[in-house]
DNA sequence: TCCTGCAATAAACATTCGTTTGAAACATGA
DNA sequence: TCATGTTTCAAACGAATGTTTATTGCAGGA
């Protein structure tokens, strides 16, 4: 089984290194010399730099749907045509993100790279997600709107992106944090503490009151 | 007034594109042709485009230090010894944060190089913004501190970046989602709109219930 | 045993990058 | 007007990048 071995060697060390350093910060030789095969390797097995990146991306991410799918079908089977509460939602995307990576990858790492794949220029990775991985997420967000009848949908569009934020922004930085926290409060935090300090963060964001409606601007087309 | 009009031509391209493309996808090459300038100029003016860059950053940041300053010193001699409420502290960073931009630059080009500076690699970016201007926002959270009394160190420190993450994430991706939230609700949404509705989520997510005392874990060395 | 197809390898390719150089153009003050 | 210091410019440098090529090694089936 010499393909899979080299493949597999070059995606476990992509990975890392795209983590910590970004897309275009790593080079194909780094990997490859890191990884100890030939340069051409990935060329030839994955065509090219861009579709190394997606293949990482992958590995993660169709596991996860598969799993978060299931993971849907029986939350909605346990309410039968009733609404799944808000917190149970939140609850068992929680848990399928912690489940899928730890049985051989590093949640740091995907968390990472998620924050990556939102921040860097890299147009073709947010497509390649969109296209492959939306109606996940379309699926998600329709029992979101129904657990939460009240809320405006443009309302609670924001305020999805918004929480989305909260937990990109802080697991995927959560080694510099970390750091910091450490230091100044000599607690060492892991990524199931945050999670656990991030449950009533989220739910109370998402419970906020609505704002107040927008104050009357002077007519300007736009 | 040869000089300043190169140096302001190649900071004012130069933060527009690496808004768009990140730091590590710009070439120096790049600015300078679409800034009409030599391509020796970076390295004449700013040393080095690692130099350059933390010039873009410095361009914003030193007047908002300078005003978030004065605005938290009358924000202090308002409340005369007592305490700051929360509001009030997030209140003022919001409007200095619109301020100064407002003036010349753009507000989204200022958030996507925030959010850009945050997720990619760039440790000297990271080191800098830390050196330059970390006085300022540990003041900041000085009085976050005495407005939240009730919350744990640890807690608050914690809340301030799942806030900031979402404030960040949120501004700093604004284009893409305003794109969705525009075909979808039809409804067209200024960063004025957007910090109106960020109001009371961050308030909700500062004020949340705390988190349950940490699950018993077995003894593990770690 | 020979053949076919796939995988690994070293070498080279063509770009692109940040930076440096040395001369030209320019402005300024004596 | 001349001398001086600063800024602009075209050109080149050396290093690093992603990709391609041609060859070699090696497996399993006829």
């Amino acid at each position: 089984m010499a393909q899979s071995d080299t493949v597999t060697r070059i995606l476990d060390t992509a990975e890392v290194l795209f983590a910590e350093r970004g897309f275009a910060e790593t080079s194909l030789r780094t990997i490859t010399s890191k990884a100890r095969v030939n340069l051409a390797a990935v060329n030839y097995h994955f065509g090219s730099k861009k579709a190394l990146i997606q293949a990482v991306f992958a590995r993660y991410l169709d596991p996860f749907t598969v799993r978060f799918h299931s993971a849907l079908d029986e939350l909605e089977a346990r309410h039968a045509g009733g609404v799944i509460p808000l917190e149970e939602l939140l609850e068992t995307m929680a848990r399928t993100v912690l489940e899928v990576p730890a049985e051989k990858h590093s949640l740091k790492v995907f968390m990472k790279l998620l924050g990556l794949a939102y921040s860097q220029a890299q147009g073709h990775l947010r497509r390649y997600i969109q296209e492959e991985y939306g109606s996940v997420f379309s699926r998600f967000t329709e029992l979101v709107r129904k657990a939460t009848p009240e809320l405006p949908d443009a309302e609670r569009f924001w305020r999805l992106h918004f929480v989305l934020g909260t937990v990109i922004f802080t697991l995927s930085g959560l080694d510099a944090l970390r750091d910091i926290a450490e230091k100044d409060y000599q607690e060492h935090v892991t990524v199931r503490d945050l999670i656990r300090r991030l449950r009533p963060v989220v739910v109370a964001a998402m419970n906020a009151p609505l704002p107040p409606p927008p104050a009357a601007q002077p007519a300007k087309a736009s």
